[in-house]
DNA sequence: AACGGCGGCAACCGCCGTGCT
DNA sequence: AAGCACGGCGGTTGCCGCCGT
């Protein structure tokens, strides 16, 4: 799902199907809920399961909470392995040019959580989708970006300067900010696209990644000239103005 | 000090794709 | 071909700690 398990030849005896024999095993439900455990892990439970993970290695997680003793579902013990337990785990808060990444992909994959963890190395889908939810969302909501599709959604809250021709609050098409990459894909509709473009890649390659997702307002070409002479002098101007007449996300300056 | 609101995060739930019988 | 179980994934929930009143 993620990085690759570090795991993967942890133990010569690892057997994939350990505990997972045809005739015992498939074919059940995962588990009856029945005396299983839920909720908070305790150290036990933890330490049983790494103790097992350690041995076994990863495989048929159906049948390990039997085996390793925890009166747990397989999914749960799955779930706490690769979202706590796993020893690649970077913990912690976001680094700026994490965050940076995650905000980009997002914008490429929409909230396909794995393939954006996938390339974060040591961080799980889990804790980039709460990041995204608790932090992030909220950072790009308060800027005026609407954090489903990456437009900006409503002006951003910041003076404006009086050359600028202000966009029409009741026309919030005009509002909508193309958020322009310079990979394959251009709006959501090209998400698998970039998402299979990505897939190909290393995770040496994507940290080149080349996104340019300064956002523009879209236009009639008249309007387009008008903005791209617009631009053209903004580019003497001081860096303050520059902010007001060429919206692009500050994240990204 | 007590209480309530809020945010962060771990964990659960339910669906889906895949592979096996 | 159909049915079933498994693993994986995204959405959601609920607990817990922090902070303000």
């Amino acid at each position: 799902m993620c990085s690759p398990m570090p795991f993967s030849n942890f133990s010569p005896t690892f057997s994939p199907a350990f505990g997972c024999t045809e005739s015992e095993d498939m074919r059940k439900p995962c588990c009856d809920k029945q005396g299983i455990n839920k909720g908070a892990w305790s150290k036990q439970e933890d330490q049983k399961l790494v103790d097992y993970i350690r041995i076994h290695g990863e495989g048929c997680w159906r049948s390990l909470p039997k085996a390793a003793g925890l009166h747990r579902c397989g999914k749960s013990c799955r779930l706490r392995w690769i979202n706590y337990l796993r020893p690649d785990i970077k913990r912690g808060n976001f680094a700026q040019d994490e965050e940076e990444l995650i905000i980009k992909l997002h914008a490429l994959l929409g909230n396909r959580w794995s393939l954006i963890a996938g390339r974060l190395p040591g961080r799980t889908d889990n804790e980039v989708k709460n990041y995204w939810n608790s932090h992030i969302k909220r950072k790009l909501i308060k800027m005026g970006i609407d954090p489903d599709n990456h437009k900006l959604n409503q002006y951003p809250i910041r003076p404006q300067p009086q050359h600028d021709v202000p966009p029409n609050p009741t026309d919030t098409t005009s509002m909508n900010v193309a958020c322009k990459l310079r990979v394959s894909s251009t709006d959501n509709d090209g998400v698998s696209d970039a998402a299979s473009y990505l897939e190909d890649e290393t995770p040496a390659a994507v940290s080149n990644l080349d996104l340019d997702l300064t956002i523009a307002f879209p236009s009639s070409p008249i309007k387009i000239i008008e903005e791209n002479q617009k631009k053209t002098a903004s580019i003497v101007r001081n860096d303050q103005e520059e902010q007001h007449t060429a919206p692009t996300l500050l994240l990204f300056r």
